[in-house]
RNA sequence: UCCCCGAUAGCUCAAUUGGUAGAGCGAGCGGCUGUUAACCGCUAGGUCGUAGGUUCGAAUCCUACUCGGGGAGCCA
């Protein structure tokens, strides 16, 4: 459209007249005077319409716009310290309904998630779904630009691929012409073999995982960033995941302070993730697991959420009384509102309360040899001020492309992530076997049938060198930075067990 | 695959513990010159997830099923 401005760039035009295009998000009205709540995708302004000569030709037409109507609207920008976001279009000289709208279902008022999400398409218009998507994009964008400002090559690693990498029963199976290949879980093993050509080398797109997981840290189909670095050190491969997740949360901070503040994200938090991370390896976890501070902070929780739902019962009876003596019908509808919050965080919280001495057990009978499981991150990352890097962990759980540790056999190069604040793993990574013998070995130990990974084999026949990388999933770091509690919100269309609509 | 919870109006939830289905919001109409999810009045709107069972009587109790939420396992 020529002429036309972005709400976004406002502030500077106080006192021009402007043509905005965009989408009403809400709209109230008295006699003689209309908000229209305007969302152009760069932002929200407010548009005040006053009953006049100026704007009598469409006044009464504007005032009663249902939620979502496509409009262009030509008026002033005053700046009001009542607007939020510090400015609004006054003086409307012309307005034109682009499109029409009603019984838009995403009204200002509650809505469960079942509901949301099959409008998803819809959903995302809504000013924290917005912001989310926005620092989505950052984020993807920091990622490409981390990696390219580094010398990596891009390199596209397939979405077909045969039964490579770990068990075969969570990937998806596709029928290809007859033959069963899977939707690519990793394309780890693929960029290994490019990054012998090219030395540092990332992979970035979606990868599939058919775990019947419903859970709030899962999706069925999520992007993945793996990159790949040749003639390096399990150091050196912590040191660039390191810097790379700095450099996400500098990224992020920087660009969104607004939009993290209005999600509710503590920022502060963010701005404690600073190098060096702690590193432990596993068997320290272990040994944390099953000391007294892992359980002190299990009884003090149980302690602490016990108070809380003894607090929130009372607060609920109050709201009850409360909800009986009001007179007003929106006092007794804030009481009701209230009271559910209540009962909602309440029975949250029993279930936390009935879990802890379950997780007590866990700690403290972890046995050296298993694999570390989500409660047994989650202890040991609030053990941390910020993230934490796990290494060396035994090798039987691990996967057969890992390096083993030749100072003691029974572990691997290897490494996750731990965010803070129970985000969990967020990366997960190793150093590559490069010696020919030991990686045949360990393919069959896996039971894995040698002659599909003869390919891979030949990295290690021809020019092998150490080498390591890792992988980074964006939507649980899209989570973590925006504090989102559900991983649901941080793709535009997450795809989880049971849900592909829309 | 296992455990826990849920399903009542377009939406979010009530229904005094088995006795004639309610409220707010949203929608429609009217009023209000400054609203920000909280103004006032009126109107429309429900086979209480499905199928059985117990009972004089079921939204409420029982069984099965379907769908959803949370968690475990597993993972990024």
């Amino acid at each position: 459209m020529k002429d036309r401005n972005y709400i976004a760039g406002l502030g500077d035009m106080v006192g021009s007249a402007v043509t905005l295009y965009g989408w009403v998000s809400k709209a109230r009205a008295s006699g003689k005077i209309a908000f229209l709540t305007l969302r152009d995708g760069s932002g929200t302004c407010q548009c005040v319409l006053e009953k006049g000569d100026a704007t009598a030709a469409f006044f009464d037409e504007a005032k009663k716009l249902a939620q979502e109507t496509s409009v262009r609207i030509v008026g002033t920008v005053r700046a009001d310290e009542r607007a939020a976001g510090g400015v609004e279009l006054h003086d409307i000289t012309e307005f034109e309904c682009i499109g029409g709208s009603g019984d838009y279902p995403i009204t200002p008022k509650a809505h469960g998630i079942d509901f949301l999400m099959n409008r998803r398409h819809l959903w995302f218009r809504s000013q924290r779904q917005w912001r989310i998507l926005r620092i989505r994009a950052t984020i993807v964008d920091a990622i490409r630009s981390f990696y390219n400002d580094r010398g990596f090559v891009l390199i596209d690693t397939p979405i077909f691929a045969p039964a490579i990498g770990e068990g075969a029963s969570t990937l998806f199976e596709v029928d290809y012409f007859g033959e069963d290949i899977f939707l690519a879980q990793t394309g780890q093993l693929y960029v290994e073999a490019a990054c012998m050509a090219h030395d540092k080398v990332y992979c970035f797109g979606p990868t599939f995982r058919a775990e019947k997981s419903k859970t709030r840290r899962h999706l069925t189909e999520f992007w993945m960033v793996e990159p790949e670095i040749a003639f390096a050190d399990l150091d050196e491969v912590l040191e660039l995941a390191e810097d790379f997740v700095c450099h996400i949360v500098d990224r992020v901070v920087a660009k969104h302070r607004d939009d993290l503040e209005s999600l509710g994200r503590n920022v502060a938090d963010l701005e404690l993730v600073k190098k060096p991370f702690a590193r432990i390896t596993y068997t320290d976890a272990r040994d944390i697991l099953h000391g007294s501070a892992a359980r002190e902070l299990l009884e003090k929780d149980l302690g602490d959420k016990t108070e809380r739902v003894k607090a929130l019962g009372s607060k609920i009876e109050e709201l009850e009384a409360g909800r009986a003596s009001a007179k007003k019908a929106w006092q007794i509808e804030k009481a009701a509102q209230e009271i559910q919050a209540a009962r909602e965080e309440r029975s949250e919280l029993e279930e936390q309360i009935v879990n802890i001495p379950n997780h007590i057990k866990l700690a403290s009978e972890f046995e050296w040899g298993t694999d570390l499981g989500g409660v047994d991150e989650t202890i040991i990352s609030r053990l941390h001020d910020g993230p934490v890097f796990v290494t060396h962990y035994p090798k039987e759980v691990k996967a057969f492309y890992m390096r083993e540790d030749r100072a003691d056999g029974r572990l691997v190069e290897n490494f996750d992530l731990l965010a803070p604040e129970g985000y969990g793993e967020v990366i997960g990574g190793s150093m590559r076997e490069e010696d020919f013998d030991i990686l045949l070995r360990k393919i069959k130990a896996h039971n894995l049938p040698v002659e599909n990974f003869e390919w891979y084999l030949d990295l290690r026949r021809y020019g092998s060198v150490p080498h390591g990388g890792f992988g980074l999933g964006v939507e649980r770091t899209v989570a973590w930075m925006c504090g989102l509690k559900h991983i649901r919100e941080a793709a535009a269309y997450p795809r989880m067990m049971g849900k592909v609509y829309p």
